[in-house]
DNA sequence: TGCCAGTCAATAGG
DNA sequence: CCTATTGACTGGCA
């Protein structure tokens, strides 16, 4: 009812919309800390989390597939546009923007980080002033390098803005030796990752027993199996998702153009739910799975058909209040 | 407690 | 450099 729901609904609508007022209320571009819980600039003082709760539905697919447009075009990577723009790290971001879940299957914490792309992509400066970002680590960048090849490869004193980022300081380490006191970090073997996919297609909520045994046979520790079952779960359940999103379709007016269209034949066809089916790793194996691609590959074309059927009816929009 | 969602962050490929 | 993958962690729930 209150104009602030109107300009957020308006903005986070129409990916084209224009903010009327060019604000350029330049916020910083310091601390991590100042990006973050940004009270969006030209949005009354909102907060995202304000503006999450109200916003309206929201096509994640159609935003990361245009977030991944425009930073592939400007030439910006996940790691500046993930610590500057949404708070999360690279790898967060590639996922984020690989495997949107829909709209509705995410909670209100989950959709913060779609909302601020929407509000990016709609920010006529936001492309500049993220090149610029870049710009200025980089100069900061090669500063440090310079100095440290004429001096002391001791500290740089604070010449310049205390800009680039955050965790980026893995330094004072080193002081002392005990190189492996950093964990390993499991990785599991080829083999080790088989045996799981199989214990959970027989029983994907294993009991502690039998995660007991596994971990024995496997020689795991209990945590790093339970840890599997927890992300394979997930993660499978995320792919479903994914699925659905591009099935249920919510039909968007315009959409921007096309996509492309993979010249993939269509046998798809598949079991049930079977999943990356474990074809034979045999020979020289096949470490990543891609057939998991190869079913999207699949899917894609009746999603396509459905939504151009979609396109045809007219949406029945209902957000109101 | 166990589950899940969201992330982190190390690391493997390019 | 950059991106994708993935074991582990965190906070919320019930």
């Amino acid at each position: 009812v209150s104009s602030a729901e109107e300009s957020v609904k308006s903005q986070l609508e129409d990916p084209c919309v224009q903010p009327a007022g060019p604000e350029s209320s330049e916020a910083s571009e310091s601390q991590p800390d100042t990006l973050l819980p940004l009270p969006v600039p030209g949005h009354a003082g909102l907060s995202i989390q304000e503006m999450v709760a109200m916003s309206a539905e929201v096509d994640t697919y159609a935003i990361t597939k245009r977030v991944k447009e425009v930073l592939t075009d400007n030439n910006l990577g996940q790691r500046l546009f993930g610590e500057r723009i949404l708070g999360l790290t690279q790898g967060s971001v590639s996922d984020l923007l690989a495997r949107p879940k829909p709209w509705h299957k995410l909670s209100l914490k989950g959709r913060e980080p779609f909302v601020r792309m929407q509000l990016w992509l709609n920010d006529p400066n936001s492309v500049d002033r993220l090149m610029e970002m870049k710009r200025l680590e980089k100069k900061a960048y090669m500063k440090r390098q310079h100095s440290s090849l004429s001096e002391s490869p001791s500290r740089e004193g604070g010449v310049c803005m205390g800009d680039y980022s955050r965790a980026v300081s893995p330094q004072p380490i080193v002081r002392d030796h005990q190189p492996q006191l950093k964990k390993p970090r499991v990785v599991l073997a080829p083999e080790e990752k088989e045996a799981l996919k199989r214990a959970y297609q027989q029983k994907p909520y294993p009991s502690p027993k039998t995660i007991e045994e596994l971990a024995n046979q496997l020689n795991l520790k209990t945590s790093t199996v339970i840890n599997w079952f927890h992300n394979y779960r997930s993660r499978i359940r995320r792919e479903l998702f994914i699925e659905e999103i591009q099935a249920a379709v919510g039909g968007k007016s315009g959409a921007d153009g096309e996509s492309s269209c993979d010249g993939a034949e269509s046998d798809s066809r598949a079991s049930g739910l079977e999943e990356p089916n474990p074809d034979e790793p045999a020979a020289s194996g096949n470490p990543r799975d891609s057939s998991l691609r190869r079913k999207k590959a699949a899917n894609l074309n009746s999603i396509i058909h459905r939504l151009e059927k979609a396109a045809n009816r007219d949406e029945p929009h209902e957000w109101e209040f």
